[in-house]
DNA sequence: CATCTTTCTAAGGAGCCCGAAATAACCAAG
DNA sequence: CTTGGTTATTTCGGGCTCCTTAGAAAGATG
């Protein structure tokens, strides 16, 4: 057990510093002070210390606040190379790879367009590395220029060891894939279920910035869900997160991937919309590709029935289990974010109506349901993220 | 904010040996520093604090660790008289009065059977008043004895205002009754869900003892949910915590009492119980006597297959619910708990089984379910725990 | 140049932790 | 019964960080 010494003390003051340099962007250190309750001798000490580390930097000198006179006060920021990282995001049909600086800010990126899901995870290491040494070159970078990378994919995976225990992309036998990359690379390596990673994402650069605590729902090829309580990442059992797919919606319904049957998966993945327009004739059978998906939505949009039916009962699958969740859990916020909002209307509308219709009536003014598109510099921020978490982490977790 | 001063670090550490001394019973001064590696000094130094404040008192003088030689060890444990509260328990039928020390140990107790649903809270408050006078008197104490009641009931509940939202024991419209019973009282008075309250309960004093993280299910008029994640306990926006009662389980399903349709509650709650068995013409239509349901339960256990179908479908439902909570949040362990569990081996068998047959298979070897028939001492307990949490609340909560 | 605000520096004081030494309590052998 | 060995607990001094206060330096305005 960690004991609270001197040491802690100044690791908690110093992170209460970085995090408010971090919430309220370039900040004097005056209103440092006031905002933390910290002293100004001892906020100029920590701040000192932190620029002599490259964490934050002097972003420009402004007047002073109210008045125009005294001596202006000088912003600080945090120093966005400081640290670069990079971002991996592996879905079934690309992997996505973006190198960034310390603030998200995107360097270089890479999309190789393959069917991850059909190799072995010995294989996708490979591809992995090779991806990520083209984008670092790319950004005109040396590897050892890297403090480390960040990998996110769907699926139960446990982030504190960096084991896949079941994902569509590394299939369902345990891999440690962490392990795998960081061998090859020879940097160090977090493996992060994705919807973990985009709500870190949104807690630092998002619609979670002011939260303590909230929800992101992941709509892509599964649908995935991250925490965040009290100010951290959620996890449960043996570093593996939440995970809201697999709740049973309809029992005995549609079969899902993991074995079980009326998964919300089922009803709302792509990889449920695939199979069920395959049942219902509309697509012939095939494998994943991603431009199915697309064809599916575009005809949807275009006005053909079926297809819609599709996607509002896709939403309104999501909008039962989004309800199910606020009924559960009751958090303040829940952002939904993912590829699979990509039909827009279709789909959110009944997501909406489903949510109104099945959420506690005591409940509805204290729960917020946004929506969140992101283009794809924010997974990467997302992906880089957890490897800054490493760097930032609170550090009262550590007392117990 | 509160910054990290000397304060606080002796906050955190007090909080660890007294954390310490709780889960690991009566305990030598050397062993708590062993296992706080805090330094023999400064446990010397707390614990005298402790002491001096009648929080923890020595249990007795035992011979040294290993050998029987050299100076022997003091054992220093939780203070029963430290502190006397009374717990309330408000259910549909009844109130539960127990006036217990800070151990949990019970020194007097009280029922009333009351059909509490059909009265307003301002005379449930008054019941409460005479209830906790008489109990406090037979357990031989003044009133300024007391340093607090815990107030526990199932429903929507903003524990920290003590406002009951919705509950079927106050009704739908919000009330606030913490501060009802204390008006009349002259203590403090926390008011909590049933549900939260026990998981504090066997976090404290039961199964929870070890846990940092666990799951809590009720089984009584309503089902409830209790969270601990990281030590302590989840709440949701508002004070209000997780509620498991009213997850959808079948989309347009049986009616419930909270006005949707299709929730858990309307199948294996005590309330859902008897309402099915009505429709099924098992039970003649009536209002919710505590006998009906004990009726119905041997009437099952004797054998009466229709009754024994309703408690075989309670307990599959319940496995499902509980199923998805481990699919979504993973707990590394959940309790079971509650009058509801009455019905034993009938709903026990078919609630594993569905548990069994929905969780995710990769998932089982993490999660332990067990089971914690209680007597009507825990509840009280837990609504005592829920004042002594105030009492030794971890204090890093106060950093943000 | 006087004024004003921010930032930095320095000194004094308080609380906490830790390590070392002292003390306490008991056992066991002589 | 005494004395030495052994372990637990307490006491004491040094060191750390924080806070406050005060003052000086910096940078801008009027």
């Amino acid at each position: 057990m960690k004991t609270a010494d001197p040491e802690l003390m100044r690791a908690i003051n110093r992170y209460h510093v970085i995090d408010t340099i971090r919430r309220d962007g370039p900040i004097a250190r005056v209103e440092i002070a006031a905002r933390t309750d910290l002293s100004p001798a001892s906020v100029s000490a920590i701040t000192a210390q932190l620029m002599e580390e490259g964490l934050i930097d002097i972003h420009h000198v402004a007047p002073g606040g109210d008045a125009v006179r005294g001596r202006p006060r000088v912003l600080l920021g945090l120093n966005p190379a400081a640290y670069t990282v990079v971002g991996v995001k592996l879905t079934a049909f690309r992997i996505g790879i973006a190198v960034t600086d310390a603030r998200g800010g995107s360097l270089s990126s890479l999309v190789l367009p393959i069917r991850v899901a059909r190799q072995s995870p010995e294989v996708v290491a490979d591809l992995v590395e090779d991806g990520v040494r083209r984008c670092v070159a790319d950004a005109g970078l040396a590897m050892d220029r890297i403090s480390g990378v960040g990998v996110g994919l769907p699926g139960v995976i446990d982030g504190i060891d960096g084991v896949s225990h079941w994902s569509p992309v590394l299939g369902g036998t345990p891999a440690p894939f962490a392990a795998a990359v960081s061998r090859r690379l020879g940097v160090p390596v977090l493996l992060e279920n994705d919807a973990n990673l985009v709500a870190v994402a949104e807690h630092w650069f998002g619609l979670g910035r002011d939260q303590t605590a909230f929800a992101v729902v992941t709509v892509e090829n599964t649908i995935g869900l991250g925490l965040i309580v009290d100010g951290k990442l959620y996890r449960g059992a043996h570093g593996i997160g939440p995970a809201l797919g697999h709740t049973r919606l309809v029992p005995g319904g549609l079969p899902c991937r993991c074995g079980l049957r009326g998964c919300l998966d089922a009803y709302a993945s792509d990889w449920g919309l695939l199979r069920m327009a395959e049942e219902a004739g509309l697509l012939p059978q095939g494998d994943d590709a991603p431009d199915r998906i697309e064809g599916l939505v575009q005809r949807a949009l275009a006005g053909e029935v079926a297809a819609a039916a599709l996607f509002r009962g896709a939403g309104q699958a999501i909008g039962i289990a989004v309800s199910n969740l606020v009924n559960l859990l009751n958090p303040p916020r829940v952002i939904l974010t993912g590829e699979g909002l990509r039909a827009g209307p279709l789909l959110r509308e009944p997501l909406l109506e489903a949510v109104a219709e099945n959420m506690l009536p005591t409940l509805k003014d204290g729960t917020e349901i946004l929506f969140h598109s992101w283009g794809d510099e924010m997974w990467a921020r997302g992906a880089a993220t957890i490897m800054l978490r490493r760097i930032y982490e609170a550090p009262w977790n550590a007392t117990t």
